[in-house]
DNA sequence: CTGTTAGCGCGTTCAC
DNA sequence: GTGAACGCGCTAACAG
């Protein structure tokens, strides 16, 4: 079908091919005549430029990729489409790499940086090892980090530590004392320090603050999923002196608490406080306390991060950090434990 | 950095190019002795083939393309993910394009069936035109539909009709007669005869069977989303004779249902019964009664359809169908209503 | 202004 | 078994 090439066109147009390209390309120095001719001889033929033959001529693919562990996540779809955005406005395309596996993190954390294929790279989530991280600042592209850290590589984040600790606090200005959280496994095989595990330190820091003593049993860990949070949260609340509220490191997992509290028929707030944290779309339906933080500004501050990069190579020896704003947002899931 | 080409491995390993090549795609004719120091010098260089001119060359690209409108919602990310799935196991890329007017539409429709780019095209959700379907089946690389349909084209579909029935039926067999049904806009710029429409067909045939009249003002349509949804509740249930149940054209929309029941004081089921569609993952959480469709199931299907197309030429003339299951599933949202 | 030519990096015949 | 040349489709530098 579209087997015509720009020679074919150069023949139907009795010019040569450099013409043809100039026309396409919009270079100043053709007579109007000569475009003429080749602009019907263009569409006569309905000619397009092979894409992949250009890139490889010009150096450039127009295509960014994008690394998101886990991208049915309500977050990493909001970033997502934050990133795709600002891509859309640039003319780039979008290449998605998912990424559920060490393995298959691995396997990307070696091959992507090479940079064939696109001209920047966006990860989510994943916060790299200097190892990976060193190869990624020598690599042929520019790379930015989103909802990750690395202090070599620009990156857009939120102070995870001080999320945690705004919830906790939040929970113990109510009142409470016996506050748990729960969250995804710390250790997880993604990343070096994920975010829950900064937002259980400010979990720490904020009942340290107040004098709270830690109780180990108060805190959880398992597969991100509803399911398992709903889980955790029975087990939470069969203890002998179980707690009056309880921290979910992320929405999705907070309803899952609230599907527990409501299987054991615990009036939320009134004998159960829960607050979660991202404020996930629904979060504003289920009046879920939470801690709101910009998932589609993350994924629109970090492609304009990287198209700045590709722009000026000078930005990527000074790395940026773009800190976003945290902001509590109270709802109807919190409230004075059940004796205040 | 990685500028290291095929040619200065040759020169390392004191071979000729052709050689080089050959080792990498693991041809037959190498002697075991020159392959051994081609392979040397390879990992001594850090030698990685340059994907786009390897792309070049092949007239292959390893990728394939998704056209997803509105991929944030739970629908095309569950979808997305079964994709993503079979493409990893065939070691291909996903271009992902979001859609999200009516303008982005037409620019894809355009130019994505060129076909450079990638080896395969996936569209969600967007029926095209007969114009589009013409150039579809005469453009260079096979297109599969999911969620979508076209008589010559190859698709992964549901039976909207029977779910808008199935979904109908249900409520009448409960003994509701007053049945509303609200939906996103049946006209939308995007479809030409979406899910909506044929869900309407099922519930008006429904009705009809029951001997049920149609009251047009028991069916309202806007905007996909939670706050449209609750405000259409919202003026259903403000008529001198509002509704007994609420039939949503998807789970999203039920939500938004349930949460003007909510803020009116309604109880569901006793007051109001709410059915959805899709059953996404927090419909369970809501214990949402639902019509359950394959999300996930399709993006596999939908793919390995592709795939099949894409070795086997011959598929492309003889449209296949891939009819998936749906599914009733009863939780706590529907009930008789209330006089009964 | 415009035609011609030399790459971009790799796969692949075709002789040796 | 292996090297050299050609082609994929396009852009850019160089003549004219």
């Amino acid at each position: 079908m579209s087997e015509v090439t720009i020679r074919d066109v150069a023949k139907a147009a009795g010019v040569g091919v450099g013409t043809v390209s100039r026309v396409i390309n919009n270079h100043p120095s053709v007579r109007e005549a000569t475009r003429k001719k080749v602009e019907e001889a263009i569409k006569a033929l309905n000619y397009h430029p092979h894409t992949i033959a250009r890139q490889l001529s010009l150096g450039k693919t127009s295509n960014i990729g994008v690394v998101a562990p886990f991208f049915i996540r309500p977050a990493s779809v909001e970033r997502l489409r934050g990133v795709e955005t600002i891509l859309a406005e640039h003319k780039y395309d979008l290449i998605l790499y998912n990424v559920e596996t060490k393995e298959r993190r691995d396997e990307l954390f070696e091959t992507l940086p090479r940079g064939d294929m696109f001209d920047g790279l966006l990860i989510f989530t994943l916060s790299p090892s200097d190892e990976v991280a060193e190869r990624l600042v020598n690599g042929p592209i520019p790379v930015v980090l989103v909802d990750a850290s690395h202090p070599r590589i620009s990156r857009v984040i939120i102070d995870d530590v001080q999320g945690g600790y705004m919830a906790t606090k939040h929970l113990i200005d109510l009142g409470h004392e016996r506050i748990a959280y729960i969250s995804d496994i710390l250790e997880s095989p993604f990343e070096h320090v994920g975010a829950s595990t900064l937002r259980y330190q400010g979990y720490q820091q904020a009942l340290q603050e107040a004098g709270i003593p830690l109780r180990p049993e108060y805190y959880r860990q398992d597969q991100h999923g509803v399911l398992q949070a709903r889980k955790m949260a029975h087990d939470l609340l069969s203890l002998p002196q179980p707690p009056t509220a309880i921290f979910a490191a992320s929405d999705t997992q907070a309803i899952g608490v609230l599907q527990a509290a409501q299987e054991r028929g615990l009036a939320v707030p009134e004998q159960l406080s829960i607050i979660g944290f991202d404020d996930i779309e629904i979060a504003e339906y289920l009046k879920l306390t939470t801690i709101h933080q910009p998932l589609f500004t993350s994924g629109v501050e970090g492609a304009a991060l990287l198209f700045q990069c590709m722009e000026d190579p000078a930005r990527r020896r000074q790395p940026t950090e773009i800190l976003l704003p945290l902001r509590l947002v109270e709802r109807a899931t919190t409230a004075p434990p059940a004796g205040m």
